[in-house]
DNA sequence: GCCAACGTTGGC
DNA sequence: GCCAACGTTGGC
């Protein structure tokens, strides 16, 4: 199973809403690499929800519910959208400073490349972020 | 509010 | 096909 991370800003789509929703479309993705890496996910694939802007830590789980398919808000048909829904929160959100600060995490495609809304995430990395996140696995 | 990174657009 | 201009993202 592939781990990833899903980056949302939290005044226009937070961690709580999607609780609430219990499951939404991941669209408006207008980027190829962040396409590419929603392509690649498969049904069942968790994914670290982190918010970006304000909050600037991940502060939850979620779990792809349905692989890529077309976004119809993309007029022009080159970009698609999956579906997530909400597996559980971390006990204790992990910051941006915790994992540029922690040898194992300083190397993210989320640091690397800060612009990126949809990375992969390494087994070891994603690990190190249960673990410091208070979730024993 | 500033700026770096980086993708896109458009003139040539 | 190159590259300057411009827009957007997102951390600080």
């Amino acid at each position: 199973m592939a781990h990833w991370l899903l980056k949302s800003e939290p005044f226009k789509y937070s961690w709580d809403q999607l609780v609430a929703d219990g499951r939404t479309h991941w669209n408006g993705v207008r980027n190829h690499q962040a396409a590419n890496n929603l392509k690649a996910m498969e049904v069942g694939d968790r994914c670290f929800f982190y918010h970006s802007n304000e909050g600037l830590e991940i502060v939850g789980i979620a779990e792809v519910v349905r692989e890529y398919y077309p976004d119809p808000s993309d007029s022009s048909g080159r970009f698609g959208m999956i579906d997530v829904g909400p597996i559980l929160p971390l006990l204790h959100p992990v910051s941006l400073k915790q994992i540029k600060a922690d040898p194992t995490l300083a190397g993210m495609a989320l640091v690397r490349q800060s612009r990126l809304s949809v990375s992969p995430v390494a087994d070891e990395e994603w690990r190190r972020i249960c673990e410091l996140g208070g979730l024993s696995g």
